[in-house]
RNA sequence: GGCGACGUAGCCAAGUGGUAAGGCAGAGGACUGCAAAUCCUUUACCCCCGGUUCGAAUCCGGGCGUCGCCUCCA
């Protein structure tokens, strides 16, 4: 997988065999979330379950930044307090990522419940000389820490020359960073040695990856966004003051555009994920988002979205026939070995896609070939074991992809005896009273074909 | 100005040295009472110009273009 600190595709060596500990850069929870926001979970959600596949015990921790400047400001416009507004987009986000198949993370830890931990941590950098207090505000010295720059290619002396930060004469260098923040009027607050005040923005990840992965822990994740600043100064926090390394592997996804521009809260180009919802089905946007490699930028269009439709429906489908046909006791030895060969093959491509950093686009191909193996062989004669082990095979790709077929249940027998009804009208040639059933059916959402091998029925 | 990514068919997209996966859309065909679904066939000067190599979409150099970061940002 692709290592954006070595900008090279390494091996996962983990730090303790059979384990992964992954730390995931969640939201700041001040607004509504967008499907670029999403992408991201969606994206190493992905990441984990394929590792749960391989067979690690994967631990994921992903935070919500409950504390900063645009909570602050949020909170005095809409008259409410940062914590209320916390817990109310803290539940907006668990309800739209369990609608998109994200798992919820072993720890959502936030950082308002995490100060012991920031000001131990903050604590340390000022009693090892990697911090200085002005005022009530404790800076990060970057040039305390040699490495920093390490990850994001930048060097000191750029940033400097950059000009895009402003100039604050009592910081040491411009890069410096705040630790934490002096309290203000109407400001949420916690006591510190450094008297009443708030954290700054990137020392919470570090302290709550630290608190529950530990140093040296395997994967640090998030928005390609984030390398610089946040990323960098995270890495200079914890190895600044702890020594050693911070996290083994860095994955960064492309961001998700919109009108040539990155979706973005602040630019206002988003889409919700919770009207992009009530318009298509979860696996849809998840397919959708799956379609590039997760390195890549994406761009979105309804276009996409209307492909990434059809492409379910395709898959969703094939599965369908699965579970409909190939009951057959003993199947036809010469279609259950094809079919048979199909899945290990899909199976084998699956794995090896997944394997070369995530690539999702590829693995996708896999399945894709092997439902149109199923399309082409599925029929009654296939048999009983053929047909589980292949229901099994699209199962086991779907869930690691986090996607679910739709399980078309048992045909409700109403609707069996209508059928059966048409196929009398069909024997005599009724083709009026056929269609008419066939139309009644439809409006039930029970969707007919007739084929070579009789009628299937199948869910709108 | 600095750092980085990307440019493959109408659209999306995989492919890191041996003449191009997959999906969507289109066209033609098969099947069908019709419909739907499905299957088959079909569409690529791999941004441009040089270079390395027996051989390059893939490596190197130079352009052009798009995007991201350098400020809050998934």
């Amino acid at each position: 997988m692709y290592n954006s600190m070595t900008r090279r595709r390494e091996p996962l060596e983990v730090r303790d065999p059979g384990r992964v500990g992954m730390y995931v850069c969640g939201p700041t929870v001040y607004g509504q979330l967008h499907i670029g926001n999403f992408r991201c979970f969606v994206v190493f959600d992905t990441v984990a379950r394929f590792l749960t596949a391989e067979g690690y015990t994967v631990t994921r921790v992903q935070n919500f930044t409950d504390i900063d400047d645009r909570m602050i400001e949020r909170a005095q416009r809409e008259h409410t307090t940062v914590a209320a507004l916390a817990e109310r987009y803290i539940a907006h986000y668990h309800e739209e990522a369990e609608a998109l198949g994200i798992l919820r993370a072993q720890v959502h830890p936030r950082a308002t419940e995490h100060m012991d931990a920031i000001i131990r941590h903050i604590q340390g950098l000022v009693d090892s000389g990697h911090a200085y207090e002005v005022e009530g505000d404790v800076y990060f010295d970057v040039l305390s820490f040699p490495r920093y720059g390490a990850l994001s290619g930048q060097r000191l002396d750029e940033i400097e020359a950059g000009a895009r930060i402003e100039v604050d004469e009592r910081k040491r260098h411009p890069a410096d960073f705040a630790l934490w923040k002096h309290w203000r009027p109407g400001e949420p607050s916690w006591p510190s040695p450094w008297g009443q005040g708030r954290p700054g923005w990137h020392i919470e990840c570090s302290a709550m990856a630290e608190t529950y992965l530990g140093m040296d822990f395997d994967i640090h994740a998030g928005g390609h966004d984030l390398i610089f600043p946040h990323h960098e100064n995270e890495i200079a926090q914890s190895e600044a003051w702890h020594g050693g390394r911070f996290a083994r592997y860095w994955l960064h996804n492309g961001m998700l555009t919109l009108k040539g521009a990155k979706m973005s809260r602040s630019e206002g180009n988003v889409m919700q994920v919770s009207s992009l919802r009530q318009r298509y089905a979860p696996q849809v946007l998840r397919l959708f988002l799956l379609s590039a490699h997760y390195r890549s930028p994406l761009v979105f269009s309804e276009e996409l979205l209307q492909s990434a439709a059809s492409a379910w429906a395709r898959l969703d489908e094939a599965y369908g026939r699965l579970t409909v046909q190939g009951q057959a006791e003993e199947g036809a030895q010469a279609l259950d070995r094809r079919l048979l060969e199909a899945a290990r093959l899909a199976h084998e491509n699956f794995y090896r896609a997944m394997r070369d950093d995530f690539n999702t686009a590829d693995a996708l191909a896999g399945v894709f070939d092997l439902a149109r193996e199923i399309n082409t062989s599925m029929g009654p004669g296939v048999g009983a074991a053929a047909t589980r082990r292949l229901r099994g095979a699209l199962r086991e790709f779907a869930g690691v992809l986090g996607l679910e077929f739709t399980d078309p249940g048992e045909l409700e027998p109403h609707f069996a005896a209508m059928i059966r009804q048409r196929e009398l009208a069909r024997g005599r040639r009724d083709w009026a009273e056929a269609d008419r059933i066939r139309d009644e059916l439809a409006r039930a959402g029970v969707l007919l074909e007739d084929t070579a091998q009789g009628v299937r029925w199948r869910r709108a």
